[in-house]
DNA sequence: TCTATATACGATAATTTTAGTCGTATATAA
DNA sequence: TTATATACGACTAAAATTATCGTATATAGA
């Protein structure tokens, strides 16, 4: 309960790698995933979409591999789980309206609460706290 | 992802039921499982666990059920979350040693500084702000 | 004392989510 | 032309969560 997943752990690591990685080459899957024992073809997929996201840019072919392309002094911790995870709640009701319980749940607005804060949290952390 | 489970959901909401309840009498498991639309024998065990936890007691037999036996303003969400479903962290590795990447992973000490943040959020919030 | 009702609890099953793999396509440096 | 690297949808495996079953014990009330 309440873990981040594996996904979100190797994309961290994976950031935090390509950001520290000697300036002028790329970092790539391969070299990424042997240094850190993530499966190859998991990582391939994370840095994909992180790459839909906008946070990294690809280079093909031989030699090829990721670099930074987002400033992630501006990103929120908040954010990029949300970029690779999707909508961040402590319960599927604080998005998904079609919770069964909704009608009777006499917790709901005390929840609603805790889970802003812990929004609020993750919001005030940038990336570049975990990446740096 | 950093979502509570529906075991303590349940417990949340049968414990406010519980304490909201008419004094003198006890709340069975059958009146709030039905109240809820929780499962009635996931809701039985999940309340006798809070008993062994010693936070509800159990009245037997007809017109049996259950109240609170604790005082729950000294008891953070954090201690309930850990009563209820062990350990709380983002990740294996802030309790369990023989996480396989501990020795490479380039982002144990920051993840460990935000751990640290979301436990001290859950500690100081008391079980009594969501019940009351 | 008998019966209906309620808690106690270990074992097991079903479901959902997370984690990981496969196959194929495209790009490019050498 | 070949080796290497990213791109990506489909699929499978594993793990965690959610729910059910079966049986035992306690007790209020007829
Ligand atoms: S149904 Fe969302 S908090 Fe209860
Ligand atoms: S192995 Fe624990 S934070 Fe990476």
């Amino acid at each position: 309960m309440l873990k981040i997943t594996r996904k979100v752990e190797y994309a961290l690591i994976a950031l935090r790698h390509i950001q520290n990685n000697s300036s002028g080459t790329v970092a790539s899957t391969k070299e990424i995933a042997t240094t850190y024992g993530i499966p190859h073809q998991l990582l391939a997929k994370i840095l994909q979409q992180m790459g839909r996201e906008g946070l990294i840019s690809a280079v093909k072919g031989p030699n090829g591999g990721y670099k930074i392309s987002a400033n992630l002094n501006e990103i929120s911790l908040k954010d990029f789980f949300e970029k690779i995870e999707g909508p961040l709640g402590l319960m599927d009701c604080y998005f998904n309206s079609d919770c069964n319980q909704l009608k009777a749940c006499n917790i709901l607005t005390p929840i609603q609460r805790i889970n802003q804060n812990m929004r609020d949290l993750f919001s005030k952390t940038s990336l570049q706290e975990i990446t740096q």
